[in-house]
DNA sequence: AGAATAAAAGATATATTTGTCTTCTATTAA
DNA sequence: TTAATAGAAGACAAATATATCTTTTATTCT
């Protein structure tokens, strides 16, 4: 598994948030788990970290809930970064301490552009292009 | 982290194994644990499931130790299989219970071409092709 | 101000992964 | 055939990831 589970659902949440903003909707936590398929508790800890990380900002009390500033300057790169941290981008495949051309594992060659790659696909896709994926062409969510 | 540490430590492991088989040699627990860097008994329980799964051999007693019967028709991609099975392979990266371009999540069209082309590259290294470059080219397992 | 709503925070529980330790079994060599 | 060696197997322990539950805080509406 590429992305832990809180990495997983985090993605699917912030396409579902995302989506209800750009019909200028709030959404809360029950409305959320439901639709990505998720636990409702642990799912709201995760929007909580989101929040925390800027990622997505929420507001409390009646009509509040969970919704994105710009979803076009969010990129599923910062929603990995906030859940996961970096390393899936920089550690080495089989675990040395230190991945680098200079001191590499017998993978390293192989795997670099590969991880590169994911780095750069992971960059240049924004929340922005995923709800639209979501609403135009039947992607899914659960 | 794309591999499981148990997986990582298997393929560090292989390597180690499949250097010291290529010069006749068997190597033990305690000293493979010490030349890929990994905890001893942990290890052991590694290297039992490799040889349960036909990567590695092992032999008992004196003079006993593991090796591996042929380096060159073992492929990475059998290591990973053997310790984490296929699902990374085959998985929605964002979790979703099936993936498939019929029910596809926002990422599966960025995400299949990667995954695909990793398949490709663990399936074509062979665990020989490792063993000579941690030899011949100062490449490290720890 | 008071009641209702909804997220934040913190404590707790469960599952999985990682790691250790002890005993058992097979092999070798004297 | 006995002692030594080394992996196999199983029980146990610790760490981390996943998940739940309860209390608190902020906001809105009446
Ligand atoms: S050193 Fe292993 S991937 Fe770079
Ligand atoms: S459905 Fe998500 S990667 Fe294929």
């Amino acid at each position: 598994m590429i992305l832990s589970k809180s990495c997983e659902y985090a993605i699917r949440a912030v396409v579902y948030v995302a989506a209800k903003t750009v019909k200028e909707e709030r959404v809360g936590i029950i409305e959320i788990a439901e639709a990505i398929g998720s636990p409702v508790a642990f799912t709201g800890k995760i929007l909580q970290t989101l929040t925390r990380k800027k990622v997505l900002a929420s507001s409390k009390g009646p009509n509040g809930g969970f919704y994105i500033i710009d979803p076009a300057s969010v990129y599923l790169i910062d929603i990995v970064r906030a859940m996961d941290g970096n390393e899936i981008f920089t550690a080495c495949v089989i675990g040395l301490t230190t991945c680098s051309a200079e001191r590499p594992c017998p993978m390293h060659h192989q795997m670099k552009p590969i991880r590169d790659q994911l780095r750069i696909d992971f960059s240049n896709r924004s929340v922005y292009e995923m709800v639209q994926a979501f609403e135009e062409n039947n992607y899914f969510l659960k």
